[in-house]
DNA sequence: AAAATAATTTATAATCATTCTAAACTAGAA
DNA sequence: TTCTAGTTTAGAATGATTATAAATTATTTT
């Protein structure tokens, strides 16, 4: 499997993107790996000068991460804050969010149960549910 | 109840907030309605332009709007896109965002019900827990 | 009530993330 | 090889938010 990209041309190809040299070196940073992870563009534009020869402009890597989200490779995460991060994880799960540092730990889907829903609104349908459990440290905050 | 702003002057103060003219007229804008409400600031900017006769300046929002969700007043709303959403509705709640229309919609906290939940990382604490029911059409994405 | 002070407001500039543009480049088809 | 549509790119443009620093105002002190 290492060295190995076929698959990530197979999958480019079958979505419609043409597997460029710039694809499949984002292919290789961010699904060649055991464990996903979460990202923001800037984080992951630094990730790929680091580990690769390649330079990628932002523009492409803008243009790459929106056309893998929309294709379903990666999905986007909304937090508080005004950063985009994504998840190389596209499977549906969950998340705690650290309030104090930011940080981002998946939630495996069947650690959390919800079991009981409101009905969609008319000609609406769920497409996902989402659940974010925010942490903080434990020691109250005190105010004096 | 109507036209009766001793209420705001307290709080205010109780937050150690200067009960000032903007932040009245804020307050007012806000709080003064029988519905809670979603809004961005620039949505919010609008709103007092047409309703009150004030002049606020925007950096004079952006400040009060994060000194009243500081102070519990407000909840600041996590959603794809880089538009910061505010509630006034602070207490514990849920939200059905609508992807199409970018719609949200109070869920009640108790209409949805969490069953089971992983315990917090060391030393940290849960201190809420947020669920989203993304919505889409009806009708099947059929592609092709 | 006037003066002193500290907080607040404001216009405007600065920053930062993201998107747009249009020219150069490239993968795949003919 | 030539053609064409798709892709990449640098840089400009946009839009939201934050910073700055001077003017104003609320509150405290005299
Ligand atoms: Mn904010
Ligand atoms: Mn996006
Ligand atoms: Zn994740
Ligand atoms: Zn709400």
């Amino acid at each position: 499997m290492i060295n190995d990209f076929k698959h990530h041309v197979n999958r480019l190809r079958s979505s419609g993107l043409r597997p460029t040299k710039q694809r499949l070196t984002l292919c290789k940073v961010l699904f060649d790996r055991k464990e996903t992870f979460h990202f923001t563009i800037d984080n992951l534009k630094k990730r790929i000068e680091k580990t690769t020869k390649s330079k990628i402009s932002l523009a492409t890597v803008y243009n790459t991460v929106h056309a893998f989200k929309n294709n379903g490779y990666l999905r986007e995460i909304s937090l508080q804050g005004n950063k985009t991060f994504f998840d190389t994880n596209s499977s549906s799960h969950h998340h705690f969010y650290d309030q104090d540092t930011g940080d981002l730990i998946d939630i495996k889907n069947e650690d959390i149960i919800v079991s009981k829903l409101p009905s969609a609104p008319k000609g609406k349908k769920i497409k996902q549910i989402e659940v974010t459990l925010s942490l903080a440290n434990n020691n109250q905050n005190q105010k004096k």
